[in-house]
DNA sequence: TCCGGCTTCCCATTCAACGGGATGGGCACT
DNA sequence: AGTGCCCATCCCGTTGAATGGGAAGCCGGA
């Protein structure tokens, strides 16, 4: 054995080394072995050249956890960050005009994943963190970046085994590629109690510079709100601005002339 | 050569090349190549491997950006989202109380790197970004961070060049020495267009599960503003109650005697 | 005292990483 | 349509950075 007899490159390990912290508990340098499956050696030698870089941090107890470092390099992401940058201030206005939990997000893999949450103290049970995951095909969010995917990336999702979390969970791909059609056609997406009965999630799709889908506005009521629908024109409205924000071209009669300075390629 | 002749590892160039994104825009490989000072076809390599873990993406027109997964990962960092997700709520408290920029931020090296902020859309002018950073000396969150840290981590600080941002920039090590003694005394900071003469910020120390200062919560306001410290209070209240979320034994009277899940070691 | 689990260092082995160079594509001038 | 520039991408011989078993040392509990 020698440069790694099992064939995977260091990036590979020090993305499952990363991965390990699951939880966001900080972790003894043999946790990490045993959970990224690393001899120990290894493990501990990777995860100092880590906190070297600050990509991993001691503890006050001398374990190992995620380094702000780290959080630093990826508040870059456009996708993320950046995106956050844009929405917040329309977030904001969603969630004081309605008091629910507000949520952001995006399609990563097969799952939503939660870029931003502004939530309301004494709302509905809490379903997701920031930067958590819930399967596209169980979240309203999901449903609406899935309904305006490329058909391709559609089909992957519905061929997958889809978990049920309640009774109302749509894990039958017609039932769903009906219910896609139908969020389409209406341009929003509600899914009463599909993740936890007594959630309902109502969502919205946001556009990005080319003018695709690249992110879900969303509110969380309790399922016990009789007219879920009522949130729907206040996500609209700040949907809109998070989209044109992010430059798209918008539906609007009169087209814009606007000199972006990148992006020379034709619309 | 070979095995990189420089003698930097692959973490460290991994490092370079996520750093080379430093404003969020797409770059192509050669870009990448050049801000990172790595051979195109080591760049290309390097790059194309991120993508395939997800660390990096490709931008619709090919062109690289940092990835979410990126950011998935980081979002276990306890010191940026966990610290995050415990101060929201009462960050909330204090946006609604004061209609000014509230931010939270940590102590990162010689800087405060600002972990949230909730901005007043028609306050003063912006001076951070989430996921920015600040020399620790020039900021109202610095200082408190800085009065409230071991004595050898001050030193280092004040051992340093201090860049000025404006005339009020405090520069000089020995009126720093004393205005972080009056900060301790008071229990806050003030500084009055440190960063940019339009801009006063207002901070209070945040602790952590140790007791120990592990954070700055802060208000930006006009200098304009004739009463910074009316939302000194506000500010207090707000940190007490994140201190409280983090576990922090607050000075009051009686202990607190929580059935903690984890940490077996004493308290 | 012994035991289990931890961190940390050592060092011979070897394959993953390296990068110069070649190829080909796209775009903007001319 | 020719020229120049910049780009992405692949090839492939070279080699030293990365590897991990082993061992030593540290702590805390039984």
């Amino acid at each position: 054995m020698a440069n790694s007899p099992t064939g995977d490159s260091v990036l590979a390990r020090i993305v499952r080394v990363l991965d390990s912290f699951e939880d966001g508990a900080p972790l003894t340098a043999s946790q990490v072995a045993r959970r990224a499956d690393l001899p120990v050696a290894t493990a501990h030698r990777l995860a100092v050249a880590l906190v070297s870089h600050g990509l991993l941090e001691r503890a006050p107890d001398g374990r190992l956890r995620v380094g702000v470092r780290l959080w630093e390099l990826a508040a870059r992401a456009p996708r993320a960050l950046g995106l956050r940058e844009a929405a917040m201030p329309f977030m904001e206005d969603v969630h004081a005009a309605t008091r629910q939990h507000v949520q952001l997000s995006v399609l990563e893999g097969d799952d939503v994943l939660f870029i931003e949450r502004l939530s309301a103290r004494n709302a509905v049970i809490n379903l997701v963190t920031v930067g958590g995951r819930i399967p596209a095909h169980a979240s309203s969010s999901g449903l609406v970046m899935l309904a305006f995917a490329p058909p391709g990336r559609q089909e992957e999702v519905l061929a997958r085994p889809m978990r049920p979390y309640t009774a109302a969970t749509i894990i039958d791909p017609n039932r769903l590629r009906r219910e896609l059609a139908e969020v389409r056609r209406v341009g929003y997406a509600v899914t009463g109690g599909h993740v936890h009965r007594d959630a309902t999630g109502i969502a919205v799709p946001v556009h990005g510079s080319g003018n695709a889908v690249v992110a879900a506005l969303a509110v969380v009521v309790p399922s016990a709100d009789a007219q879920p629908r009522q949130h729907v024109s206040a996500l609209l409205a700040a949907a809109r601005g998070i989209s044109r924000t992010l430059g798209a071209a918008l539906p609007t009669p009169s087209a814009e002339r606007l000199s972006s300075p990148h992006a020379p390629a034709p619309g």
